[in-house]
DNA sequence: TGTACATCAGTGAACGCGCGTTCACTGATGTAC
DNA sequence: TGTACATCAGTGAACGCGCGTTCACTGATGTAC
């Protein structure tokens, strides 16, 4: 071997932090191979020495956020994923709605920076977008596992309302409706994981 | 004049509801102003006759929505705009969050249908679709007017709950929890108005 | 220990293609007389 | 009423550009002897 493995490897590592920061910022479409090696400081030709091709490239970035950005994020939130418990769910909630992360072009969620463009994507690139989506629902599930039987759908409706405040904040980008509506949504979340807490009291 | 007006108009609305198709079902990126104008049955060059360019259709197949397929839907829903009650909010909720809007790509409402495209246009697109989203939160923030004095957060946060279940639904065309996430923004946009029904009840 | 060799990550020119936009032209039609 | 004309919606070829992908090449480096 001339180069060793690990050389390769780190090649490849930053190719998809580059391309994930660029993906996040400027969309799929708008994104070329070219300005994503260049970013990398590499040159074009060299791509294809690790990726098939640019959906290839899309669905690594998509799949690095979770152990990569999103664990630094999990870090700064506070959420220990071995210690579930309520309070959890309101860690998520709180930093996910945070108006850090709505100021935050680079390091965002992906569910929250590209769901038009994964939605007419290859299964593949869907494929991992739902894995990202599955462990924010299992986190709020497991979080809320002692509040009820309707966890399963709380999670579910949880996670449809982080995303969908961030997403329709997200275009608007002047605007002070954008901060409304992540308020609004962070408001409501409580009252849900509430309703349920209570539902739980009751029996 | 030796074309009427009305003929231009009839070509122009013509233009900007296959586009509004095309748009929904493609994306922004990857519809072109040829297939746009062939599905109209036109040429290419007749474009810039009606358009200043690219984006203003974009910008007008978004308003078009209001008035065009949005007032249909609403007919078919039984929402009337002139006489807003709390069960207009249901009623908005349940046609919003259904199996059938679910299913429909040509249909759907733009905001499901292109938010990361609008994440990152020009100002003007997202001015129509800011002018969109004002109008799903003035009817929700009027049918529940009676409710509570938390009726405008109120209705920021359903729209979020009904725009981003939707949003995440469509990122995953061949999976159950596609409808799952359905179902459950359904019975949580119900929860959160039934709360706040109480809440104006213990006044 | 030193040297010749094989490997392969990285290079950069090139290919084919589709796009948004421009432009000179056409021809159907309303209007002036 | 009939005719000559002006208008302009619509046509289709062309332009310049950027993209994803391919490919022959290079040269640094680990390995075999």
């Amino acid at each position: 071997m001339p180069l060793t493995r690990e050389h390769k490897d780190r090649t490849r590592a930053k190719i998809i932090e580059t391309a994930r920061v660029l993906f996040n910022r400027h969309g799929y479409n708008k994104v070329s191979i070219d300005m994503i090696m260049a970013s990398a400081s590499l040159t074009r030709g060299g791509f294809y020495n690790h990726f098939k091709n640019k959906d290839e490239l899309f669905s690594e970035a998509i799949r690095s956020f979770l152990h990569g950005r999103g664990a630094e994020w999990r870090n700064d939130a506070g959420i220990d994923l071995r210690n579930l418990k309520p309070e959890t769910a309101r860690q998520m909630i709180d930093s996910y709605l945070s108006v850090e992360h709505l100021g935050d072009l680079d390091g965002q969620c992906p569910m929250i920076a590209l769901p038009s463009d994964v939605a007419r994507a290859a299964p593949e690139i869907q494929q991992a977008y739902h894995e990202l989506l599955e462990a924010m629902i299992w986190l709020f599930e497991s979080s809320l596992i002692q509040s009820g039987e309707k966890d399963r759908s709380q999670a579910l409706s949880l996670s449809a309302m982080c995303v969908g405040a961030m997403v329709l904040a997200k275009t608007l980008p002047e605007s002070t409706l954008a901060d409304e509506i992540r308020a609004a949504a962070l408001a409501s979340a409580d009252q849900l994981i509430n309703a349920s807490a209570q539902h739980q009291n009751s029996f």
